[in-house]
DNA sequence: AAGTAGTTTAGAACGATTTCAAAGTAAAAA
DNA sequence: TTTTTACTTTGAAATCGTTCTAAACTACTT
């Protein structure tokens, strides 16, 4: 895998590497893994002497998942949804309408799960399967 | 396991089975599980002659939630968080502070996976394994 | 250099949820 | 019982994260 600049990673993902996209570029596709949220993201623009629209951070992070540069992390949407089901159990998610619907605890077998975190205990496990409608 | 009517279900719950938690408790506890949101049951509410203020029904589902009479479907927050990380990969939440950690995919290993809907196909395998701090 | 298509912006608008403080109600105490 | 106390409900306002709007701006093409 060959080299390339934030400049050319935008291009390639068909993106106009404007001002704004190229300081955002340049905070997060450095190479370290990381999470945030678009009020973190303002902070540390500000806080390097730059200076951006919210807006602005949102139409571009909205870029960058769209194209693939970044992830978001998976919420069945924006509103809470709750459920009369209190075992443990999964979920099916249908991307395009946020719909779920439920997964058997038996339907799944987690077969190796990671160590986890000294200090903490493990209080339940959640798998969401997301769906593409098939073309 | 013995039968119970709602009352009983909120008293055991140690929750006062007042008027507007009995409305709620006879359209969500009748044995058949669902997903819902807090406008869905408002809607519910409304049409079965019963009205609400909203600030009741989301008091209600969080002290149902709260004392395990129904689960909140896991977002990881309120707030759209982005990851770096645009490999598949999976995530711990510490239910306290909301934050994330990163699981390596090959950390966890999914033995069987439940039939995909008809018409679906899988566009992503997300694992949360929650944490709570040891005592 | 001029044209055009995409981008940024502040501020308004939005939808979901929470807060507020006052009025109401269930349970406990007298 | 009645009184007291603690908990609950309420509508309205406030808040929070996010999206929309329409005008100004800028990157790229011609």
């Amino acid at each position: 895998m060959m080299l390339m600049n934030n400049k050319e990673k935008l291009r390639k993902a068909g993106l106009r590497p404007t001002k704004q996209r190229m300081i955002i570029a340049n905070i997060l596709l450095n190479g370290i893994n990381r999470h945030f949220t678009a009020e973190n993201l303002q902070n540390e623009i500000n806080s390097s002497g730059n200076s951006m629209s919210i807006a602005t951070i949102y139409n571009c992070l909205k870029k960058f998942r769209n194209c693939g540069l970044i992830k978001q992390v998976e919420s069945s949407k924006e509103t809470a949804i709750f459920d009369t089901n209190i075992d443990q159990h999964h979920h099916f998610l249908d991307e395009e309408t946020g719909e779920l619907i439920d997964i058997e605890n038996e339907e799944i077998n987690l077969f190796k799960l990671p160590e986890i975190p000294k200090g903490y205990m493990n209080s339940g496990v959640e798998v969401l399967i997301k769906l593409k409608r098939q073309n």
